[in-house]
DNA sequence: AAGGGGAGCAACCGCAAGCGC
DNA sequence: GGCGCTTGCGGTTGCTCCCCT
């Protein structure tokens, strides 16, 4: 047995809507609201499955939807959270007012995604296509601008915590094993930063995710088997006489454990967490994407 | 001028999560 | 806990327009 279709399909329009449709859908939700999206339809006096109904709303009707071309500046935070957010495109919506996760995707499959490619950069992965690269490792080596670097690492970061976490969860459940604070691993530093108020800019839309790490007990436990050189950093153990579970990051500390170090000190970013995002979106000022295009 | 092909975009489809019963 | 309904999301399709030959 297939699925039960989500709407009587017979007798039911398909396909673009019209003004007059457009119009009694605009009416009716101006008026009462959409409430059910499933008796919408038939309430607004409306030929279409309530489905349909709501996809038009929200990706067209909607008043406070922006319309026309993508700015420069839209198109690269686009791309700048597509690196973050991967296919995720309502989550990367949720990020750029008055535009819809279906523009986006629209934006992305017709014009960025071959841009990229076009300058030898993998859409998915957003690294150059030539080089095969475990997680952070041709970071350390193209000649990247910072932001463009400080978003692959955080990003990559992020990935390697995940799959520790995973695999280190279940190893922590077979074994039962106490662990002392003092054997903090990089990711679970990792984890503290992106559990801070930087992160939290992120990954506000990533309710799903975020329970994941938040509910493992591997991010509260310290998990061994990993050893890391942080640089002179990072001693942040929460001590017992501080109230606050977590100490504001500091932005060299992401940059230490993303494995690099600045050849230049006016690459560094002064510490901030307010300005996290400002971190990722930091670009030059050059127009289009000469900014990628220095990666490779 | 006509038609073929590609680009852009709106809409559809199917899956999965959330939620209430 | 199981079940059904609703909603949200991402992938895909198909229509329309425009450009090139």
């Amino acid at each position: 047995m297939g699925r039960a279709p989500c709407c009587e399909k017979t007798g039911l329009k398909r396909g673009p809507w019209t003004q007059e449709e457009d119009q009694l859908l605009v009416d009716y939700i101006k008026n009462h609201g959409h409430g059910s999206w499933r008796s919408l339809p038939k309430l607004a006096g409306l030929l279409r499955c309530g489905k349909s109904c709501r996809l038009r709303w929200t990706n067209y009707l909607r008043p406070d939807i922006k319309r026309g071309p993508f700015s420069p500046e839209e198109e690269k935070l686009v791309i700048q959270l597509h690196a973050i957010l991967g296919n995720r495109w309502a989550a990367i919506a949720a990020q750029i007012p008055g535009r819809t996760d279906n523009e986006i995707k629209n934006l992305w499959n017709t014009h960025l995604r071959k841009r990229l490619l076009s300058i030898g950069i993998d859409p998915q992965t957003h690294e150059p296509t030539s080089i095969s690269s475990p997680l952070m490792g041709p970071l350390k080596r193209l000649p990247a601008s910072p932001s463009t670097r400080h978003m692959a690492q955080w990003e990559s970061a992020r990935l390697e915590a995940e799959a520790r976490l995973s695999l280190e969860s279940s190893l922590l459940l077979a074994q039962s094993t106490p662990l002392t604070p003092n054997k903090r691993t990089n990711t679970d530093y990792f984890l503290r930063i992106w559990h801070s108020e930087v992160g939290n800019s992120f990954r506000n839309i990533d309710i799903k995710r975020k329970k994941l790490i938040c509910s493992s007990p591997a991010s509260q436990a310290s998990v061994s088997g990993m050893t890391v050189e942080m640089g002179p950093k990072p001693e942040p153990e929460q001590s017992s006489s501080n109230p606050e579970p977590e100490s504001k990051p500091n932005i060299k500390d992401i940059h230490l454990y993303a494995g690099y170090t600045h050849s230049s000190s006016s690459d560094e970013v002064e510490d901030s967490s307010d300005t996290a995002l400002q971190l990722f979106f930091d670009f030059p000022g050059q127009n289009d994407m000469s900014f990628l295009e220095a990666q490779v």
